[in-house]
DNA sequence: AGAATAACAGAACGCTCGTTCTGCTACAAG
DNA sequence: CTTGTAGCAGAACGAGCGTTCTGTTATTCT
């Protein structure tokens, strides 16, 4: 999994796969198919082990904007731990390599972006429940919580690129800052 | 340029070169020195006829947030005409795939990235002295840029695989419209 | 017109890719 | 101990890659 988020899908070659996993090149095949289905089968893995505890916070019910919070901050300490600039997101990278080449993976990506935009459009929703103001008029969540995957989209490609990590955290901060204000208005 | 545009670096074969530019194997040999050379060339390219074009509102001197709009609109109806999803932007790609492997590549991206930086916090910047009013504080434009660059990347990057322009609009308008609040506040 | 030069298509080269095949090793069952 | 089987490393294979080489065709200049 780690050979391909580094390096991306074709970059990554056979000889690699088998050195870094330890497995044969036999059982690559035998137990998966071919190089294309162990990434299929990464991309599951990296949504398991790294999606999914990053994004508990925003998947709970009650979850709010210090849910979101807490998933940026999550993954840039990540990222800053493995050293910046890292690999950034796996499913990121693959939408700009693979996806608009193979429908399958293209499927898998785009099932990853509806749950950001899921999780995002439930904690905003319940951000504004958590008091009754009244407002000038009623948030477009939708609108919202797609603005954020963009964003968060274009924070993993980023991150492939920048050394600081405090020019993230700033960006996220003014971000959910904002995005916050928007909420409140 | 084309060709390392939809299908990026590693995947464009020197065949699909020769084919689609009409120049000789040789003759890409003895212009630019090798295929990673012509990839060179192509970034340039890109800026002068893609980047160039879109970015020249927000790099006029008086340039304000409109200014800014115009060139996601832009960018968006471009994306919109060649048909979605699209290849995104050359350079956002570039990031993802070979920026991380190849210094000279890096650096031009990154010039890149800084030269909407710039725009980007040069237009925030006119869009607050164009009135006086007193501020609870002043904006952090080194902030609010970074973050437009990143929110610019993903967008390029969300394009590769959404097929309904309209959501990049709405997006876009509720990015600038929490800009626009935050300069005001 | 004839000589020199440039540009060309395509063959050829060495290499690496993903995939398959081939023995060999090690362990389990009887 | 013998037999059967599963898993392994590494050789082998065809295909495609980027790059170079080789004749041949245009073009230019005197």
């Amino acid at each position: 999994m780690e050979v391909f988020w580094a390096h991306g899908y074709e970059a990554t070659s056979l000889q690699q796969l088998v050195q870094k996993t330890g497995a044969s090149r036999q059982s690559i095949y035998s137990d998966f198919g071919g190089k294309r289905e162990l990434f299929l089968a990464a991309l599951e893995r990296y949504q398991e082990e790294v999606v999914s505890p990053a994004l508990s916070p925003v998947e709970q019910a009650e979850a709010t904007l210090p849910a979101v919070e807490t998933y940026f901050h999550y993954q840039i300490g990540r990222a800053e731990t493995a050293g910046l600039p890292g690999p950034g997101c796996l499913i990121a990278n693959t939408i700009t390599e693979v996806a608009p080449h193979d429908v399958e993976i293209y499927e898998r990506v785009n099932a990853h972006n509806e749950r950001l935009f899921l999780g995002f459009s439930k904690a905003f929703e319940n951000e504004i429940r958590t008091d009754n103001r009244r407002r000038h008029a009623a948030p477009n969540f939708d609108a919202l919580a797609t603005m954020t995957v963009i964003f968060a989209q274009g924070l993993w490609s980023t991150s492939r690129v920048v050394n600081d990590a405090a020019q993230l955290y700033l960006a996220v901060d003014h971000f959910l800052n904002m995005v916050k204000l928007e909420l409140a208005r």
